[in-house]
DNA sequence: TGTACATCAGTGAACGCGCGTTCACTGATGTAC
DNA sequence: TGTACATCAGTGAACGCGCGTTCACTGATGTAC
């Protein structure tokens, strides 16, 4: 991460852009994020930048990096404090990228909005993607051979997962959740309801 | 629609406009929305869309109802073309909208990007979504009383059927199934496995 | 320790660009007689 | 049916704006002696 460019002028201008890109999505979201609204909130002028990232694109690859690098210490971290058996440490894993995704929206829709880049599908983002794919699918063989997860290919299963994840963090980071119906429940409560239902199925046990 | 406006110079304008601010979402994707976009693609001048809309955010928002009308008249189609008991008639609601969202990539993306448009949340598009939501709730819940659906506040389930399409219906209009990992399925065969894991759950019954 | 110099992070003016929107116009169509 | 006129859809030049990026600069810091 060339952490120790620090002490310059300003200390570390780099760390202070990638935190300022990150208010900007969060406050006027992804299309307002332009390099000269990010020097405008790092308090320094729009050439600045420039000496830190050679174009747009890198400063939000950056963004993006960082992101990833965040969710993955978010997931070791909760699957180390879960239970050692496949089951917990797969429900850990579910839990932990939820979690992440509702804590930090702004990373989130960096990380997966795709609209933010000039140019389509960075092989960088496309190679990280595919390794937490490869997680989750080996994730879900170890339950299938412990009897908790019904048999059958994982791919597939592993695509419900994530959409299911992926469709409820989306609609809430949206904000299309609050205003739809009266709501009684906590994010909290709605998020376990949905992952539970990844596993029960919402089918009565008799269909 | 006021439609029949047509006839004049251009013939009918208004709906060409409409079509090409589809195509341009479809190729550029939702940022690349632009009036001038537009009018470069129905083949007028930049100024000529100011005659049918007052400004950009009122040719959007005509998409977007276009789309919504489009979705509405798709589900009551299939609705009447399946079975008239209730397991039939949800499950093609289901059906239905997964469809419309992977044949329509564009209008899906303008109906519930939200980034789109200046002002945040305008009050016809949350009507539009909570009344299909209301809708599956009165599914769902007709649906348990044949037991088909297991028993509960119909709410939670209605939020997980709809996470997990969303996300789906996203994953693969974003492109982020087929990079991610040599996928020997059709999207026919996802949409399928993915709708089904919804019901019946990935968790093993003894579990 | 002190001084001269090199380095390079940050500045501010400038560029070209595409955007949304306005406005006086022009020219095809619809209508009144 | 033919002509004069009103209507108004579409034109093209123009505006002000914020953007990404460049470039000669300036001034604080690190280093050599």
């Amino acid at each position: 991460m060339t952490a120790a460019k620090a002490k310059y002028h300003h200390g570390d201008l780099r760390t202070a852009l990638l935190d300022a890109a990150l208010d900007v999505i969060g406050e006027i979201g992804p299309q307002g994020l332009t390099i000269r609204e990010v020097a405008r909130r790092a308090g320094v002028s729009h050439a600045a930048p420039y000496r830190h990232f050679t174009d747009k694109d890198e400063l939000i690859l950056a963004v993006v990096e960082r992101g990833f690098a965040l969710l993955q210490r978010t997931m070791r971290e909760r699957k180390d404090a879960a239970p050692p058996d496949a089951m917990h440490q797969f429900a850990a894993s579910g839990m932990a990228y939820v979690d992440f995704a509702l804590n930090h929206p702004a990373y989130y829709r960096v990380m997966f909005s795709g609209d933010l880049l000039s140019s389509t599908g960075h092989v960088s983002l496309q190679h990280t993607s595919s390794e937490a794919l490869q997680d989750m699918v080996a994730d879900i063989t170890r339950c299938q051979e412990l009897g908790m997860v019904r048999k059958g290919d994982p791919v597939p299963q592993a695509l419900a997962i994530l959409s299911t994840i992926h469709g409820f963090v989306s609609l809430v980071n949206d904000n299309r959740i609050q205003h739809l119906l009266e709501n009684p429940y906590t994010l909290d409560q709605m998020r376990d309801m949905v992952v539970t239902s990844i596993f029960e199925g919402i089918g009565a046990r008799t269909a």
